[in-house]
DNA sequence: CATGAATTATGAGTCATACTCAGTAAGAGT
DNA sequence: ACTCTTACTGAGTATGACTCATAATTCATG
């Protein structure tokens, strides 16, 4: 994940030198993280899988707490840079809500092992307890969509929106967890769910019978309209494949 | 929390001695674990605390990780027994699940720090990744409040159980984090929005509820999306035919 | 109440590992 | 070449989790 494209097969600058040792650490330190977890893993192995001394690593993180946080600040602003990637300022307000609950729960569940990490980062040694810089960036993503949804009035202010944002991210984190325990894959249905829960809907859902199999997830209006644009994209792309 | 009732006013048995040392233990832990933070807390200032020698701790808990268990299950357990408590069984399903609700966040904000143990409670050294067995006994209290509501016929089965379940607990504990971080109190607010999200519309005497009734709309919108899907299916899959 | 066998408690010692620091290498500027 | 600064190194130190030989307690027996 270097941060600019490279300018020549080797990096020569020392500024770029360092660059891609921060970045090797890190990636070091998330792989053995993962694998052994955050007491399991030394930082004498830590040192050894980024090709360093161990004394290195202290010269880019005070301590291991520093280091941990800096695996999971990192993730998250990867995150942040899907999140806002994925999500299509131009539709709907629901389908954007829809965009982001989909990005968001896909990632959980795709690297459940890193979003754990995070619940260790945090308060360094003692009194701040403080949020991660990174996943207040995070929710402004969400901040965003919200405020969009306000401006075009695609959305009451019935609720406050901290009350929102935390049904939204709390369902769906702890979906991913039951998802993840399951050893399931990802469920639109949760999406769907979810999404209805943020946005006060003006419908009653009619309740289908027995929905079990993976088509017919019809509960969202929305949600439906959205595959009949996908096929529609798709036929219209490729009329004849 | 002695099991059984004290007979004299020294606890003389051996098994009482016992169960006294290990509440001491217990309570020991759970008060150096929360004023310094679990790597903050040496096994021997804990042992100190429950007046007992370095080594004895030993004899009670295989090592910290399993005294952080001990605690953290101890927590869960006590939150059981409350929940229980906290919950009319006689009352209406809404009622039920607002008394639960009220019960969940009310314990979450007043013991917050212990609550932020429980993320460090899980995975023994390895494999498992498995969630405490008292977390899963408090989850059953909600298991019961949902199937009364069930089988009052209180509440749809529209939606699974475990994704209602995520929306209570993950929102809950979300809204618990906010209020906790701001330095605010309870606020019966959330709980009304989290319970209100669970039940499907018609109910809950606490929220207001504009309940217009659009069944017919809505149908008729469902009808003619189903046969748009079914055209557009047709089309994708068979493109000429 | 002795006696001793089982159980429970002790804390000095062991050991693993996070972190330090005196010394070395590698650039950059002259 | 020579400094001066910045970056790296890994042997050494300190700390704290965990062990274990020994001691104290408890309790079932004669």
């Amino acid at each position: 994940m270097a941060a600019s494209a490279n300018q020549k097969p080797d990096q020569t600058t020392r500024r770029q030198k360092l660059e891609a040792r921060e970045a090797a650490i890190l990636e070091a330190a998330t792989t053995i993280f993962v694998q052994k977890g955050v007491d399991g893993s030394r930082m004498q192995d830590i040192a050894a899988a980024a090709d360093i001394a161990e004394g290195t690593l202290y010269l880019y993180y005070r301590n291991k707490q520093a280091l941990l946080n800096g695996v999971v600040g990192h993730f998250w602003h990867q995150l942040t840079l899907g999140a806002e990637a994925a999500v299509d300022t131009e539709a709907s307000a629901a389908k954007q809500f829809r965009q982001l609950a989909e990005y968001h729960l896909r990632s959980l569940l795709e690297q459940y092992e890193v979003v754990d990490l995070t619940y260790r980062a945090r308060r360094s040694h003692g009194e701040p307890e403080q949020q991660l810089e990174q996943i207040r960036e995070y929710v402004r993503v969400f901040n965003s969509v919200y405020q969009r949804a306000l401006d075009r009035q695609e959305l009451d202010d019935s609720t406050p929106r901290w009350q929102r944002r935390d049904v939204f991210y709390g369902s769906l984190e702890h979906a991913a967890r039951t998802l993840h325990l399951r050893g399931e894959d990802y469920d639109p249905d949760v999406v769907a769910t979810v999404v209805a829960t943020i946005m006060p809907k003006p419908m009653a859902s009619a309740s289908v019978g027995s929905a079990k199999d993976r088509h017919s997830n019809t509960k969202d209006l929305e949600t439906r309209l959205d595959n009949i644009e996908r096929l529609l994209a798709q036929l219209v792309e490729n009329p004849k494949a």
